[in-house]
Parts: structure tokens; sequence; C-alpha cells
RNA sequence: CGGGGCGUAGCGCAGCCUGGUAGCGCACCUGCCUUGGGCGCAGGGGGUCGUAGGUUCAAAUCCUAUCGCCCCGACCA
């Protein structure tokens, strides 16, 4: 039995004063975790006991579909070099060399090592499909650690690859996952949502994100009430009202006006008497293409000039921008606007500049236009000359887009793509992500099996992967209040403590020793507060741990009563103690 | 990597400006007392003031460097 006396449990009256969001504090004050280097925690024995819950149901669903592995976490260069990832990854790859100097780095997901055995044991479509996952801990030297555990240098992750013959093969592999992730996450007892995700620039098809909302994370996600539409905003799309375009002026063709010191597009709008969805808001921003190898090719960069054109209302969504230009951007330097635009900025626009005519062209500037600006006319745009503008310009006819491209973000109470209601736009934390990867690794790693036919054919693969602390620390900032936090049982470290009021009261504590022996003879997972302490400080101990319920044990055992408190609600029930078995069967809706 | 903040006992903090005995609350130990929401009284232990160098008769305090941690941003398969 666990005795509270017997165990250590270091709860602090006060948080430590570099913890900022709730799960962090909580989780210190209560003695699951400590702190041993930024982004890098101790799981001491209340932590590790819920983590251990946490990756046995992971482990229980997981089974259910897939294969347990166990990789090492310590990796060769050339496993990196031959995916490519190992320039890819720059700085976030933890990295070192071993004794005779050979470049090692440590693991930050487990494509490589699992495609090389694959690539070393698949060679018939008869072996497949095969889903292998692992659990296990996943480095990354992350520029900023944040928020306790939400964001951590070294972290558990369940880690899964499938493999399949074709793409009608992964899509089962995938909604498996998707039904094994909403199990997990429903055993666990998060309130999640599944979220559309950005498949990133690596080219994969299908991405879905499992979030749980809370003001502590770091994702922004697009939601309908009215449906089940649901977004990353990195990918979010919706419905836009139509703009009513202006009529042409003059002969219709681009004409200048005097703007004098007018330089945002709410000025200029103001001063011509238009609204700003008449503007077109012009982006000037540089790539700067550094050749892959970082080291040996410093100083050899190539910069392209990528121009984006936005209704003057919207706001360009980075995310959006990388996945069409493959490629990192920044705001151009004054000189460089001034040398591709001949304009000081606050005047830029899009005429007068020989735009490349493919994205692939890489001799002459891009212009992205965002799809919101498709078919519209009579715009207003920067005259590419200090203190003009010029009207009635209109896509196409005017200048010529090198592509049209969803780039703009929504904004909250935009329509609904699917419905047309208003979206909502909340925080959360991700605590899965299921990827649809192709022939990413596949192809880069050589990986090929014949077919019924004796061709050799590539397998097309898929990752997956859980947070395990991400789940614990979701949990926490679902349910917490000032005086601590609440696990669902499933995951909490005990499903219930027992406090006796006083312990030298013989029979107080004889009564809490024997329901403790009976519940956990029943299978409940109970620790036993026998501490000599007084029985506020037991209580403010119990309400901060995450224990769902506790029992209290006072005088009213002569009358063959105690208290069941439940931790969420506070609701406080008495009950007898020869029922109390059957009572945290019902509870906990465990048949008897 | 840019901007900001902080390193003094296990936790939370004061002292630093204006150099001179290192302090408070909580926690901890002993004893008494108390026992339905962090109880009370008495006694006690614990700190190279992040580290290194410098200025000075004297440095937690002033100067320089460095390390670490937190926050905002950039970044985040």
């Amino acid at each position: 039995m666990h005795r509270w006396s017997e165990l250590f449990i270091p709860t602090l009256r006060e948080a430590p004063a570099d913890a900022e969001v709730a799960s962090h504090k909580f989780l210190v004050r209560a003695g699951y975790i400590r702190q041993l280097a930024a982004g890098i925690y101790s799981y001491l024995f209340l932590g590790n006991r819920s983590f251990n819950k946490v990756s046995a149901i992971v482990r229980q669903e997981m089974d259910r579909i897939g294969q347990e592995f166990y990789l090492p976490a310590l990796h060769p260069r050339e496993l990196w070099e031959a995916s490519g990832r190992y320039a890819i990854m720059g700085e976030n790859l933890f990295r070192l060399k071993d004794r005779k100097g050979t470049d090692m780095c440590l693991g930050m997901t487990e494509e490589e090592v699992m495609t090389s055995i694959a690539l070393k044991e698949l060679r018939s479509y008869k072996q497949l499909p095969q889903i292998w996952y692992q659990i296990a801990p996943k480095f990354r030297d992350e520029p900023r650690p944040r928020s306790g555990l939400l964001r951590v240098r070294q972290f558990m992750m369940k880690d899964s690859y499938s493999f399949d013959i074709d793409a009608a093969g992964l899509d089962v592999s995938y909604k498996k996952h998707y039904g094994a992730y909403c199990a997990i996450f429903d055993r666990c007892g998060l309130k999640y949502m599944v979220v559309e995700a950005d498949s990133g620039a690596m080219g994969g098809k299908e991405s879905h994100e499992f979030m749980v909302r809370t003001n502590a994370g770091e994702d922004l996600i697009v939601s309908c009430d009215a449906c089940d539409y649901a977004a990353n905003l990195e990918k979010a799309t919706s419905k836009l009202e139509a703009v009513e375009d202006l009529k042409p002026e003059g002969d219709g063709n681009p004409l200048e006006v005097h703007t004098p010191g007018q330089k945002t597009i709410e000025e200029v709008a103001k001063f011509l008497g238009v609204s700003p969805k008449n503007k077109i808001k012009t982006l000037a921003l540089m790539a700067d293409e550094v050749a892959s190898d970082n080291k040996d090719t410093k100083g050899k960069k190539h910069s392209r000039a990528i121009i984006v054109l936005l209704r003057g209302d919207h706001q360009l969504n980075e995310a959006k921008l990388n996945g069409t230009v493959a490629a990192a951007t920044r705001p151009m330097e004054e000189a460089e606007i001034r040398a591709l635009f001949k304009s000081p900025a606050g005047y830029l626009g899009p005429m007068g500049i020989d735009w490349s005519r493919d994205l692939n062209d890489v001799a002459k500037p891009v212009l992205l236009v965002d799809k919101a600006l498709e078919g519209r006319a009579n715009l207003i745009a920067g005259a590419n000359k200090e203190d003009y503008h010029v009207k009635n310009l209109t896509p196409g006819k005017d200048f010529h887009p090198t592509a049209y491209a969803d780039l703009r973000s929504v904004t909250a109470g935009e329509a609904c793509p699917n419905c047309g209601k208003p979206l909502r736009i909340d925080t959360a934390v991700e605590i899965g992500h299921i990827f649809k990867l192709g022939y990413r690794y596949s192809d880069s790693m050589g990986l090929r099996v014949l077919d019924k036919n004796g061709k050799e054919v590539m397998p097309i693969m898929g990752c997956y992967g859980i947070g395990i602390e991400r789940i614990l620390t979701a949990a926490v900032e679902q349910g917490n209040d000032e005086n601590g936090f609440w696990l669902p049982p499933s995951i909490a470290p005990f499903e219930v403590v027992i406090a006796p009021v006083n312990v030298k009261d013989e029979a107080v504590s004889k009564a809490a020793e024997d329901i403790a022996k009976r519940l956990e003879a029943a299978g409940f997972d109970v620790v036993l507060d026998d501490r000599d302490e007084r029985p506020g400080v037991k209580f403010k101990d119990a309400d901060l741990v995450g224990i769902p319920f506790r029992i209290t044990v006072g005088k009213r055992v002569t009358e063959g009563t105690v208290e069941v408190v439940i931790r969420s609600t506070r609701e406080v029930r008495d009950v007898t103690i020869s029922a109390i078995v059957d009572h945290f069967h019902h509870l906990l809706g465990r048949a008897g």
C-alpha cells in the first residue's frame, strides 16, 4: 500500500518565479517535475506514475494497429545525410562526436532509422503493409524552450511509421491511426479537436493535428461551431463576402493619382475615399536561398525577390507563403526595394516590372497574388513613384502575376468554407499529428520492394506522432483552479487519496487503513495520507496534486460514514464505509 | 539570433542606488501543544550572494567578462 508518509512528494506552497503557465506552476508545485536545464525536466514519483499511465494507454491502443519497436536515440551522421535532413534540420539537431571523432546526432524523429530497417528487410509487397511504432525520447535543440513541459528539448514521443504498397494502402494506415488517436485521447480524458494541418514544404498530401484548446497553446486553430470544420490557421481558408469593385475612371486604363505623404493602406484609402478592400497591399520580400550545406558554402547565397499582393485589409500567412515558394523569406531592405521598384516604400505596386512567368524561373522577380484578388478589377496600388498611386488596376490585364495562390490568414468572424457560419480562432496545444509522408524517405533512401508483377516499386509512407508529456500538460491546463489541478482518473498518479483527519485517533486511522486496503484489493489505485499533519495540510495537498477523488475520514467513522470529495466539482458525498468499494466502482464506471 | 528581465538558504523575496556583522516569510530539525482547510509557542540547523577577474584597507553591493534561467520576437519534422 502506498503511504504518503513514506513517499517523496515534495509539494510547494509557492510556484517557482519563472513558471508562467498553469501546467508548469502546478506540476512543479505538486512535485511531479523538477527542472534540470532549459527545456529539460526530471519526472519525480507522481509525474512518472502519471506518465506511465499515459504511455500504457498509448501502447494498448497502438498495439491494436501496429508493432512496438525500440530504436536508438544516438544516430550516425551518415543516416541523416542519406535522407538529406542532416543539413535541413540545422541547429535543431543535437550533434556530437564519439571518441573516434565520428559525427553523431540525437534523433529528433526516427524516419531515417525506421526506413533504414525497412530498406534492409522489406523485399516484397507480401510483407506490406507494416505499422511500426515506438515510445521513446526525442531530442530537439529548440531555439527557445518554453512554458514548462509545452516546448522542451528532450521529450517522450510515440512515433509510428507506416509502409504501404500504394496510396490506397496508405489511406488505410492513416485511418487506423486516426482511429487509434481518437481512442487514446478519449481514454486520456481530453477534450480535443482534430484539425486539418499544414503539411509543410516537405510535400505531404494530407495531415491532421489533434489539438487541445488552451490559452497556453502556441498554435492557432480556426474552427466552426456550426459544422465540423476545423483547421490550423496555417492552413485554414474562409469564404469571403463579395466586394464591389470600383467603377473605372477616365478611359479605364491605369491612372496615376497624386497622394502626397499617404503611405499606409488606411491613409491612402481614406485620402481617396475608398475601402481598403479596393486596395492592393504590396509586400516586398526576399528569399535567401542558401546552398544546402551551410558550412562549406558560407557567404554564397542567392537571393530572389518575392513580391506578394494581398487585398488591402488582409494579412499574409507566412506558412502558406512558405508552402508556395518553399523557402524562408524576410522583408526586403530599403536598398533592395529601391533597386527593384525604383521607389521608396509606401508607394509600391506591381506596375512596370518584368515579372517571372514561372515559379521555377529564378532569374526574374516573382509576383504572387492572393486568390482574393483574382477576378477583381479597378484596384488601387502604389505607382512605384514617390507620392503617387495608381487607379484602375485589374490583375491579368494591367499586370501579370507569376501565380495566384492562397496566401492570406483567416480572421475570426469570417465565413466558414463549409457552411458559411462565422469562424472562431483559438490557441491550442498540439498533442498529436498524423501525416501522409508519401515517397519522401522511400525515395531519398532507396526503399524498394517487388510488386505482384515482379516490378520494383517504392513503398509509400506515413508518420504519426504523439507527445506524451503534452497529454499530461494539456490535461492539467484543462482542469485546474487556484488550489491545484485534477487529472482524469485514467492518467492520474492515483485515483483516490484517503485522508484521515487525525491519525492519532485510533478509530479514524483504522478506518482509513481498512478503506485503503479494501479499495486496493478491488483494484483501485489509492494512496493513504497517513502523515501526522493537520487536516488543512492534507486537504491542501490533496487538492494540489491532481488526484481526482478524495475520501475524508473523520469523526463520523463512529457512525460508519466517510466523505467522498470529487475534486473537479468539489462535490461532497457522505458514503457509508461498507459501501465504499461499490461507490467507487460506480464512480469510475468499473464493473464490480 | 534580436529585444527585455532575473541569478542572495529547498521555495518566494529584501538588502545593492549611497561598499563595512547576510536578513525576512514559508519549508526543515527538536520539544511542548493542537487536530475538518497550510494551528500555536519555544529552541535550532542551513547561504563560496551564479562564476571568474578587477577596483578598494574592505565587495552581495562598484567595474569588466562569462555562464545560466525566464519572457517577447524570429524559429518550431
